[in-house]
This record gives C-alpha cells, structure tokens and sequence, in this order.
DNA sequence: ATCATGACGTACG
DNA sequence: TCGTACGCCATGA
C-alpha cells in the first residue's frame, strides 16, 4: 500500500529538484532561498545537488542563481548558457550581469 | 576512518 | 566595496 513513509523516504536532493521544477519561466531562487525550504539542507547542498545533475535532466537549473543575483561563481561549464536560457525567458540583466531579484525572485515552491 | 573540495551564505574587518 | 574566515555536509580519494 501507498504509505506517506513512502513520500518521507524521498531524498534530500530529490527534494531539491522537485522545488525548482516548480519555478515558472521567468522566474528565479536562490539557493539559500531553496535550503530554506527544504528541511535540513544548507545552500551548499543546493549546489552540489545542481552540479550533479545530468544533461537530460527536466529540472531547470538555470532559474537557480546565488543570494547576489548573479551566476554563480567566476566560470563553470554551462555559465554561458545559464545567461542564455534566462533571457530567452525574458528575465532583465542589469548591465553588471545582476538580476534583480526583488523583481524575478519566486517566493514559493512547495504550496 | 580522515582529508580535501565544492554551481553557497553570513559575519567581520 | 572587497577579501577572508567559518559553517554547512555530501562525495570521492
């Protein structure tokens, strides 16, 4: 039978994705925003749970961006094309490469 | 088991 | 404003 033990027993990291499948397009969270939500997990978790993922993955990495506003750290693969999928989905740069996220951030993502 | 590292955050000088 | 230090804890050597 369908136990709610069974819904306890998801991952942490699976907790994780399942919070940024959940922002729209256009939309953006940080990870410490993420960590927040998901119990017993640190900023640092949220990112290591991105770069584990994997190209045909349907979690949309790219909405998930550092408490600056910006990509994070200086360069890793796919930096380029973080900045691409987000402006494709309308978000602004200002022309320090900052997003602002008192516009673009999505306060919720798990109702 | 310990050590180093990391797509981060906050505090402090 | 910027650099440094520390906390966080999963992962791999």
């Amino acid at each position: 039978m369908i136990t709610e033990a069974v819904k306890m027993e998801i991952s942490t990291y699976q907790k994780i994705y399942n919070i940024v499948r959940k922002i729209p397009a256009g939309r953006v969270m940080t990870y410490g925003q993420i960590a927040g939500i998901v119990d017993r997990c640190s900023a640092r978790m949220v990112g290591y749970a991105m770069a584990a993922l994997k190209e045909g993955t349907d979690v949309p990495w790219h909405r998930v961006v550092n408490s600056r506003g910006m990509v994070s750290l200086q360069e890793y693969a796919g930096r380029d094309l973080q900045y691409e999928l987000l402006k494709t989905e309308g978000v602004r740069f200002s022309q320090n490469g900052v997003i602002d996220l008192s516009v673009y951030r999505w306060e919720n993502g798990d109702p």
